[in-house]
DNA sequence: ATTGATCACACCTTGC
DNA sequence: GCAAGGTGTGATCAAT
């Protein structure tokens, strides 16, 4: 017998299983945006504008304002834009 | 008429809805697998150690023990290990 | 005699030793940055406002120009502000 | 008037322009330690081997001894080396 | 003290 | 082949 026995094998090996078969689905979702941004700059769109328009939505409004507040204010003060 | 005319809006949001259709999927798989590494952590796996066999399972075992092999000639050389 | 000799060895230490020298200064830069940050924000400044100002000031005005323009016409047409 | 007053100003560009010589200073010793890995690649040596090594010496030994062991036990139990 | 979240670093893949 | 962007990982910070 080893140092683990068979019941902890399987338990073990249940465990990595689980995980390799939702990161094979993150893979495929990955996969799927990738093709949405390609298919995106396909048609004439700037990729990195879409992701930066993605990222606003994903934020609180409230917050980004506040902070866009703050960074405007600092901007200002030091002669950007 | 603005800048860009409806259809143009219509088709830009369109292309921002379906990615962020499927970064909703990601990121409920992302909990999935976060969730399946604390359940394990909860009967007593090192989450770091599992996240290294799930690691070296992904490798390709040749190259895994190819660069291994390096990492030993190293080590010996310079007293690691 | 072992794999390797020991001018390989000595070869070998010496890239090493080399490299962790500058990583002990890089290590010390970074403490220099962190400790800045955390004295302004000690006297009341917003430490992520501040480092979007730093990246802001790093890039190239006409890029960047460039770049708020793409995503100001996205942010209208979704009515993002 | 503005918003904030100009010694307000001042002490802002003050701490932004700490940063900046603190990141200039970074960004050249990043550059040496990249440049200490090109040369050895230049010489025959494996730079991704190179780099775990530098990383294995970092850590504590007992904690690394650990690590490993828990990993290793893992790593059998599921039929990886 | 431990845990959760945030953030910067390193790695790796992808595009040029 | 290099440069850049994205992802994953490790560290650090705050909060309980």
């Amino acid at each position: 017998m080893d140092i683990i026995g068979d019941n902890a094998k399987q338990q073990l090996l249940s465990v990595i299983e689980r995980i390799e078969n939702r990161e094979e689905a993150k893979r495929e979702v990955q996969e799927d945006i990738k093709d949405i941004y390609l298919e995106a700059k396909g048609v004439g769109y700037d990729v990195a504008a879409l992701r930066s328009i993605v990222r606003m939505r994903r934020e609180d409004p409230a917050k980004r304002a506040e902070r866009e507040a703050i960074i405007e204010t600092y901007a200002s003060a030091v002669g950007l834009s």
